[in-house]
DNA sequence: AAATGTGTTGACATTCAACTCAACATTATG
DNA sequence: CATAATGTTGAGTTGAATGTCAACACATTT
């Protein structure tokens, strides 16, 4: 399993998207030097909510490039800070340490809610 | 509904326990100045893990001083980094907006799971 | 080949959470 | 009251995260 990294990844989506480093900083508001080095693996991704602008500016959705670096957008974690229901879920499912399978089944659930 | 602050409840957990300010902090391995500012609210609460840290010495379970703060520990963090699954889970849920009762059938669900 | 567009690199800057340190104030005890 | 124990306050520190800036290199176009 080849496992491209974070770097390799946001410059593959880019330029297919035939966007350059400059365009891409300018549109997403940082400097263009730091795409540079966040596509060569030289710092380490950038924070959750600008992954999400890249990917909005770039038109793909952001799942895929957070699930690679473990971070979650502001708008998530305050979603579950505010609420002390889903966090006592998560303390559960944590010391359950559920497996993806179990997690699927979740998300499924979760579906049906609705 | 009086909602007392993390400080408060903090204090009174110690005092409770007879514990000073000066041995908890030693235990825990913070200055004693901290937890006096914690406890009066003149700074945010601490760490997730110091309230981790501190709950242990005082012999009680975390997760309500954990809730006050919407804060998560390393651990729960760590876990939900690792698992893909869990983030796409909880990206669901952020979107779908979900009540108190509604993550409440979650947990009832994941309990059955096992 | 000159100019222009694009990408890379190293050093440095900024911000913020999470504290520490030193000084002082208050409370309890002999 | 005197002393010690305990608590409070203001200013400063530290480390990690998240970038910026200036200089240079490479690539492309004219």
């Amino acid at each position: 399993m080849e496992t491209k990294t974070f770097g390799q990844v946001l410059k593959e989506i880019r330029r297919n998207k035939g966007v350059t480093q400059r365009e891409l900083a300018a549109s997403v508001g940082v400097d263009f030097s730091y795409i540079s080095k966040i596509e060569n693996d030289r710092m380490p991704p950038p924070a959750a909510d600008t992954i999400v602008k890249i990917c909005e500016v770039l038109g793909v959705p952001p799942d895929d490039l957070l699930a690679m670096t473990g971070k979650m957008p502001t708008q998530i974690k305050e979603a579950i800070s505010e609420k002390p229901a889903a966090q006592e879920f998560l303390r559960e499912a944590q010391n359950m340490t559920l497996t993806d399978d179990e997690w699927g089944v979740l998300t499924q659930q979760l579906k049906k809610l609705r």
